[in-house]
RNA sequence: GGAGGCAUAGCUCAGCUGGGAGAGCGCUUGCCUUACAAGCAAGAUGUCAUAGGUUCAAGUCCUAUUGUCUCCACCA
């Protein structure tokens, strides 16, 4: 039984992976004894690779997961990919033109093919570094959001909502992007500021009574005005209200209309309405019955209704508009404008709001419901905060556009009849048209919104539309641990879809952790190259050591700032826990240790066990609550301090001593100790636990043990608070030591004197070894003491240390007077405290009761100070 | 325009339902003490952004201000 002297995570966390794997310890049965817990993964890209968020977010499941388990539930961690419809086109499109090939070229069958063989290339390198990171997920049961189960759902969820009349087609103003040539929701949309014009625009009135000047960020757009809009208050105009304009560079005329979107204290108070090409226009067109021209065409193109501008390119068409208005003279001014640009979020094209025909899913219905469980807290948001954002999105939403023009997705289940012009959505391939019985029936081309299929993850992958074992035993899962970026793309979603396909809540509880970044705070990302490999970082430091960084120090919800020096910290961390571990293990000889509880425990034992049994309270709150950071900082605290820098030192008189029994008793309780320790921290670092676990004679692996608890035998408070007192004095000692200079490996003598001789004096092998004293002599008084000796003063000790010429007399005043000083501080703080009656009169009575024992005590103490004070002159 | 977060030691950040300011890194001093120098021991360092308020008591709760970051909306 002995470990290597040197921590190398790199020597055993693969195969301790593959180990368990192999075991099936991540595969759970359905088991009706035992309670479930279930997590689905935030499903990954498969374009992904493992960045600094992924191994952030699979960090705090993982701890949550092993915890659970260790707990005794019946834990599934469920994990999978997502196809990312149009983030995975795009990149095959991009590779097929670095061949020099375009998707139209090889046809729609030949690019998923080449598609799906990407997929499996590439799609599961994310899922082995998980693996790396040490991740439980079941992969057994491991899913992706277009293999066949996934697809069944997404199938049956469609024809659901069309039957329901939930889902629609329908022309509508939607985003377009020019480059992905595909429809967007708006979720998908980002927003950038940038630098343009607001360019002021003469429409010539055609009764030639002068012109009427419009003001606009998009001059292109012109060509498919279909009215000028001015507000039906703005006295301005009011005369002008039902006249026509001539549209410049084109021949048609357009009425002026009143409607009150337009504001009055903007720009002219004129707005030309283009109701194709902008949401809002649309909205007017609407309402006043306008004509909608489309003047552009999928590519960003201008097409036939645009003039001498058919087939320019957008931003091309703009300068030569701009140009010919002031060739016109029909450009009044240019003001330089700073405004917002959607962009795709995919490939930060500008967005072309266009008027199309795509599918939709009426929201307002689905939505209702989705912000009641929220409300009434049958799903919360921890922190809470966060369920703001929810509701300020879900209580404004507009119907969401699901259709893309892509080829990688979910084919939409809809086909048209080319001869009566049926549509037919079904769960199975028609084969006639069951209104007029032709065969001429052709699909729609479309796929679905990615987030469509993501939305149903928390029943699709446990095998919804079936009633399986696994459906009805782990959903609704219990938790949902993500980042609060796509709680509008993917956790709104699943509540409704949830809801509405199963009736019931995919999870209780939505975890919403932060973003990490870079060390200047900025997000990590490809074009600032500033990302961290998580892999690196395991392959540098172990997957330990990245978890516990990751955990260090953070508060729920909230950022992280992440740089490579904060691993060290925690590597130098696990390598004291190896180290410690060794330390036992190597002085363990194979003998049979005594049943912890079977003997005596020294002070020292019992001052441990009952600080261990607070960790370990401890720490399952702080994970009941998911308060991962403050069970780290206890985890550290404890088995830093506490075991290593304390226990462990104060274990070497008896294991280093004469008596065997001591020794196997102290050793008992040693391994006792570290064996909780391992099982405590194994959520957060599983793989040293489990290594450290092998050396340490048991059975099995540490990560399917039963996670502490806390025990009532080892409430030893009393004993606890007066080994407390050993160490202030240990600590004491220690600090005069240093202070005067005494070389560390001399040994001293220390004269005591006052009630405490009762304890020190059975604890004085601590004291010994400790402070490394040499005598402990027990007087009445200092006058017992020879030689020059400097004091240290406690409540119910005084100590004295003959140190002979090292003492300086006044040196040693200024120390005492310095002492004295602070405890004038305390006892004149706690005096102001007990002297105020409404403290005295409101405060809770222990803490009345503390405050003037502590005065009592410092009260003591300063008698004691001023006597030594004053023998010293 | 609307909403929210953050502001604590030189740096990065903890600080739960109010009750004597903490960690890591860095810094100073001394130590290779047979688990660990990726270490041990002893230290120094804070008007907890500002101004009010509530309270016996405020880093913690409330209000305002300043700075900063983010999300939503998107007025042409």
């Amino acid at each position: 039984m002995e470990l290597p002297k040197n921590f190398e995570p790199q020597s055993f966390e693969t195969s301790i992976y593959a180990d368990w794997e192999g075991k099936g310890c991540f595969t759970p049965e359905v088991d009706y004894s035992k309670p479930p817990f279930s997590i689905v993964i935030p499903p990954p890209n498969i374009t992904g690779q493992l960045h600094m968020g992924h191994a952030l977010n699979n960090t705090i499941q993982d701890i949550i997961v092993r915890h659970k388990r260790m707990q005794g539930y019946s834990t599934l961690w469920l994990p999978g990919t997502d196809h990312a419809s149009i983030a995975t086109e795009v990149k095959i499109v991009e590779k097929l033109h670095e061949e020099g090939v375009e998707k139209e070229d090889i046809g729609r069958e030949e690019f998923l093919k080449r598609a799906y063989r990407w997929k499996e290339t590439y799609g599961g390198r994310i899922v082995h570094q998980l693996r790396r990171l040490g991740c439980s997920c079941d992969w057994s049961r491991e899913a992706f959001t277009m293999d066949e189960r996934c697809s069944k759902a997404v199938r049956e969820v469609f024809v659901n909502l069309y039957r329901k009349g939930l889902i629609y087609r329908g022309s509508r103003i939607i985003n377009w992007c020019p480059h992905c040539h595909t429809a967007l929701s708006d979720a998908e949309v980002e927003y950038e500021p940038q630098d343009s014009n607001l360019w002021h625009i003469r429409y010539p009135y055609t009764d030639g009574s002068g012109y009427m000047v419009i003001a606009t960020t998009r001059p292109e757009t012109l060509l498919g005005d279909t009215a000028v809009a001015v507000n039906p208050k703005d006295p301005r105009y009011t005369d002008k209200i039902g006249k026509t304009l001539k549209l410049p560079l084109t021949d048609r005329e357009i009425p002026i209309i009143a409607d009150d979107y337009v504001e009055l204290d903007f720009g002219t108070g004129c707005v030309k309405i283009t109701p194709a090409h902008d949401p809002n226009d649309f909205e007017v067109g609407l309402r006043h019955n306008l004509p909608v021209i489309r003047i552009m065409d999928d590519g960003g193109v201008i097409n036939e209704n645009g003039y001498a501008y058919k087939g320019l390119d957008r931003d091309e068409a703009r300068k030569r508009i701009v140009k010919d208005l002031e060739e016109l003279g029909l450009m009044e001014k240019i003001e330089p404008y700073a405004h917002n640009v959607g962009v795709c979020y995919r490939c930060h094209s500008t967005v072309e709001p266009i008027v199309s025909k795509q599918w939709f899913v009426k929201m307002e219905q689905l939505a209702k419901p989705a912000v009641k469980v929220v409300k009434n807290k049958k799903v919360s948001f921890i922190p809470d905060r966060f369920s703001k954002i929810y509701f300020n999105w879900m209580e404004n939403i507009k119907d969401w556009c699901i259709s893309r023009q892509l080829w990688w997705g979910h084919r939409i289940p809809a086909w048209y009849c080319a001869d009566c012009g049926e549509v037919i959505v079904d769960k199975t391939d028609p084969e006639v048209c069951p209104k007029c019985g032709s065969k001429r029936l052709t699909r729609d081309d479309d796929v679905l919104d990615t987030w469509f299929s993501s939305a149903l993850w928390p029943f699709s992958t446990l095998g919804y539309p079936d009633e399986t074992e696994d459906l009805k035993y782990f959903y609704p899962t219990n938790l949902l641990v993500t980042a609060y970026d796509i709680i509008f793309f993917w956790v709104a979603r699943m509540i409704f879809s949830g809801l509405e396909h199963m009736g019931e809540i995919p999870f209780p509880e939505v975890l919403i952790h932060g973003i990490v970044r870079d060390h200047l705070g900025r997000k990590m990302s490809k074009s600032l190259g500033n990302g961290i490999d998580p892999i690196m970082l395991i392959d540098k430091y172990g997957a330990d050591a990245l978890r516990f960084s990751l955990t260090t120090g953070v508060a729920p919800g909230s950022d992280i700032r992440f740089s490579e020096d904060k691993m060290e910290p925690s590597r130098n961390f696990l390598n004291k826990l190896w180290n410690a571990s060794r330390f036992v293990l190597m002085n363990d000889e194979g003998v049979n240790l005594p049943e912890i509880g079977s003997f005596n425990y020294t002070s020292a034992d019992k001052w441990i066990l009952y600080k261990l049994n607070v960790t370990i309270k401890e720490v399952n709150t702080y994970l009941k609550k998911y308060e991962l950071g403050m069970a780290n900082a206890k985890l550290y605290d404890f088995i830093w301090s506490d075991f290593c820098d304390w226990y462990i030192e104060l274990t070497k008189p008896a294991l280093y001593g004469d008596s065997k029994r001591r020794k196997n008793e102290t050793l008992a309780v040693l391994t006792y100790v570290l064996k909780q320790i391992l099982k405590l921290i194994h959520p957060f670092t599983p793989f040293i636990t489990e290594r450290i676990w092998k050396e340490m004679g048991e059975e099995g692996f540490i990560m399917l043990r039963s996670y502490p608890v806390y025990s009532k035998k080892f409430a030893f408070t009393a004993e606890y608070r007066r080994f407390e007192r050993v160490k202030e004095i240990i600590r004491a000692v220690r600090n005069v030591r240093s202070e005067m200079n005494v070389q560390p490996s001399k040994k001293i003598n220390l004269c005591v004197s006052g009630e405490a001789e009762n304890y020190l004096k059975r604890n004085e092998v601590y004291l010994k070894k400790l402070a490394n004293v040499e005598n402990v002599v027990y007087v009445r008084s200092k006058a017992e003491v020879e030689g020059k000796f400097v004091s240290i003063v406690a409540a119910d000790a005084e100590i004295y240390i003959p140190l002979g010429d090292l003492v300086d007399f006044e040196q040693e005043t200024a120390r005492l007077q310095k002492e004295l000083k602070n405890i004038e501080n305390e006892i004149r703080r706690s005096e102001g405290m007990l002297s105020n009656p409404g403290f005295v009169a409101k405060a809770p009575e222990a803490l009345v009761e503390s405050e003037k024992k502590k005065l009592a005590e410092n009260r003591l103490k300063r008698v004691k100070l001023l006597k030594n004070i004053q023998d010293l002159s």
